[in-house]
DNA sequence: ATATTTAAATACCTTTTGGTATATTTGCAA
DNA sequence: TTGCAAATATACCAAAAGGTATTTAAATAT
């Protein structure tokens, strides 16, 4: 047997891609054991042999859809040079979340936060987690561009990294509900002026 | 015959009363006719006597909880005499929405536009239109504060009143999935700089 | 006070839900 | 190539879902 995924293994990832769609447009609560044997063919019992319930699929569900929107920023962040550019990605990358690799029915972080903040506490803590390390990637790019002499040294790092998040978050919920990408563009263009005002002008 | 409601009308009132927080919280899919029953006391039979299924339940209450909200804040604005000041008032009222009337479960507008854009149609409908009118409002306010020297005369209303809404929703999806009031407060800061921005300098 | 309309409760129905025990098939190593 | 473990399907549950006819109780107008 060679190194690679076992029939269990990829079953499993399997049902997760098949069922990632759904779980992040219909949300835990909306999604049946039924939409799970008919995005993936398989039967209930094939899907109770790999996970312990609907639960665990979700959670798996939705770190495979955050790890997927992690991955689309984090390529792009590399690819930057300055720390102005690193930041300005997360306004170019939800820019077009409707497109691309972006995971279908809009931010999972998004999402699980607003279904599960009082329904579901595994859920919960996953978005949560989310969120809190989202943040502190922000306040780390912020810190190292003060460091570098690109940004002012006066900023205060953790509000702008929370208004950013709250900006994209806020801005792809306002897009989606009323059909209208421009919406989150006009947003984008807010969390742009934040970051251009970050600036070392003392330069 | 006084000019009381009729039985029927108090009866849907009541049921709309009291079950406004378990649709806030735990959403249209995730929220049960046996919540519904449990929550008022009554049976199915009473409720399906009032409305005609699930579905008309959950629009009523959203109305309701929505209701709430534009209330607690058009009283708020009318107080506030300068367009700053009436600006200012979204900062505060949603800085304590965990307090006093604010409906129970967070936002409404946020929680509806979150579940329904992918999975129903008129619930979806209702918190668009109420994101359409919340940004025509806050338009409103900045075009007559621009009229009357208060503001800045080249302001682009419709990106600040995206951008007001988008900092709001998404920080209190924040504060909420963390369990922190703070990061809410700290959004708000960046809500209050960036309506501190839109004064005129040349007064 | 009573007749009549109106509202609410009861009892019932079908479908779907999440889940399990058991049988069958499949893949794989010896 | 066959024996066995692992994976999948089948067939089954009990409970809960949303909903409806029908009966009983309560308001209301006369």
């Amino acid at each position: 047997m060679d190194n690679v995924l076992s029939k269990a293994d990829r079953t499993r990832n399997f049902i997760i891609e098949r069922t990632a769609e759904i779980f992040n447009k219909k949300g835990y609560a909306g999604t049946s054991l039924s939409d799970l044997t008919d995005a993936t063919g398989l039967t209930k019992g094939s899907i109770y042999g790999n996970f312990e319930n609907k639960e665990e699929v979700a959670l798996a569900v939705f770190d495979y859809n955050h790890k997927c929107v992690r991955k689309l920023i984090q390529q792009r962040i590399e690819k930057a040079t300055t720390y102005q550019d690193k930041l300005l990605v997360y306004a170019s990358v939800y820019d077009s979340f409707n497109k691309g690799n972006f995971p279908k029915g809009g931010c999972p972080v998004l999402n699980t936060a607003v279904e599960a903040d009082d329904t579901h506490e595994a859920l919960k803590k996953r978005a949560a987690n989310a969120v809190i390390n989202w943040k502190k990637n922000i306040q780390d790019l912020i810190t190292a561009g003060i460091q570098n002499g690109e940004f002012k040294k006066e900023l205060n790092s953790s509000v702008l990294a929370l208004s950013m998040i709250a900006l994209i978050e806020g801005g792809i919920m306002i897009a989606k509900v009323t059909g209208n990408q421009s919406n989150l563009d006009q947003v984008m263009e807010t969390l742009k002026m934040l970051i251009e005002q970050m600036k070392n002008t003392s330069a």
